[in-house]
DNA sequence: TGGATACTGCTTGTATACAATCCTGGACGA
DNA sequence: TCGTCCAGGATTGTATACAAGCAGTATCCA
């Protein structure tokens, strides 16, 4: 594998796991001196995350973590919308759909946990089980071009995961929102999947948005647009 | 501007335009030479056109133009598909939507122009027409990250076109699933101005395989997947 | 004192030099 | 004759050197 592979790869989930906070500058030789390598594959990764949308290049002022702003984050919700219920569409359409009925009633039971445990649940293994639901979603859908802006559009999500308050009923109510879009796709309805993931993904915006607004977050850190 | 975009914008239009055809290998020293740069800024932009799809890099071994196969304009007019017929729903919530109403009316010009026309029809100005028309989606959607999914997509079916018959039928129904999209999203009809989205998509895509599978094209340009 | 301006240092953008890797051709042996 | 292995050349990947441009500061003038 490539150092520029390494590096793209060190540097995203360092900006996704907010090591690397919004705004602040990357300064290209003090980066490839703290990583061990030139600026030249350095340069080739901070490319790559300006494409991605987690850095953003300012042409002879130098590449910038990108903000959090709520017309952003929107914006991608949108693309989000987009992406997630044709790729479901496309997953209630194939043939070997039988996972999805295990994986439905594995998030009732997480369901009926986050409803029984008001806020004690340890969540660890309930976003194992999203990132399953993820990888089964892009392995459904069957289209390595779908997969790849999906995958793209996660690590955002990623990164705002870290800063939006999981409040115990919203946790209970995404965890029922996920069964339903399994079920549809282990039933093949397609429309129905479809309607069902494009509702997650507004409620999880909804959500996203009023933590964001209100003032939980560490201030600095979000643009408000 | 910087010279790694310009080198980007021209070898893009290379590839689009089949100056550079499906397979050729990119000499870095050759290409950097020809255009007048060195091969940092060239190796910058190659990358990008890997992102694009329209470079594939094979580490070690270098930049190739990417092959068309039948699988993957398959793959990609799925991604046209699900980014389409979400703009057009956007544009179709939008509040100013009277410019749907003028490009409704010159697509109707159009058909029938080409049904009258059979084949005698330039049609110049109709590819004039639908790029207007995406610009207006593209705009009316208000989303610079799906505007930029838009326009990746795009330039892999500007390549396309260039191999598919335009055959004056099609050219005739064209117009017509355009006009019905115009129509809708001027109504502020959602649901129908997607469905009419995709059904262009999809009726776009059949054109397109049909051709390709043909033996109409240049044969060992296109890789029957 | 306020503002404009030239200067200095630093950062990015580009070119070139060096290192590592991969393909090609041919010789050798079974 | 066919397959394998080695060497040479060429090409990509990385590091460094150089040039251009921006930011911040101090200075000068009104």
């Amino acid at each position: 594998m490539k150092q520029g592979d390494l590096v793209y790869e060190r540097l995203r989930e360092e900006i996704v796991e907010w090591e690397l906070a919004p705004g602040t500058h990357l300064n290209e030789t003090r980066i490839a001196a703290r990583l061990g390598v030139s600026r030249t594959p350095l340069r080739e990764a901070l490319h790559r995350l300006d494409r991605d949308g987690l850095v953003r290049i300012s042409p002879g002022r130098g590449a910038f973590v990108s903000e959090i702003a709520l017309g952003d984050v929107a914006h991608r919700f949108q693309l989000r919308d987009a992406l997630e219920s044709y790729a479901v569409r496309l997953c209630a359409r194939a043939d070997e759909r039988s996972v999805f009925g295990a994986l439905e009633a594995d998030f009732l039971e997480w369901r009926d946990r986050f409803d029984a445990g008001a806020g004690a649940v340890d969540d660890t293994g309930y976003y194992a089980l999203t990132s399953r639901l993820d990888a089964e979603v892009s392995q459904g859908a069957a289209n390595p071009h779908l997969s790849d802006s999906l995958a793209s559009v996660r690590q955002h999500l990623r990164r705002l995961r870290r800063i939006a308050r999981r409040t115990p009923g919203r946790m209970a109510l995404s965890a029922g929102e996920h069964a339903r879009i399994c079920a549809a796709v282990r039933a093949g309805a397609e429309e129905e999947a479809a309607r069902a993931a494009s509702e997650h993904v507004g409620n999880s915006l909804r959500h996203i948005l009023a933590a964001l607004g209100g003032s939980a977050v560490g201030g600095s850190a979000v643009a408000l647009d």
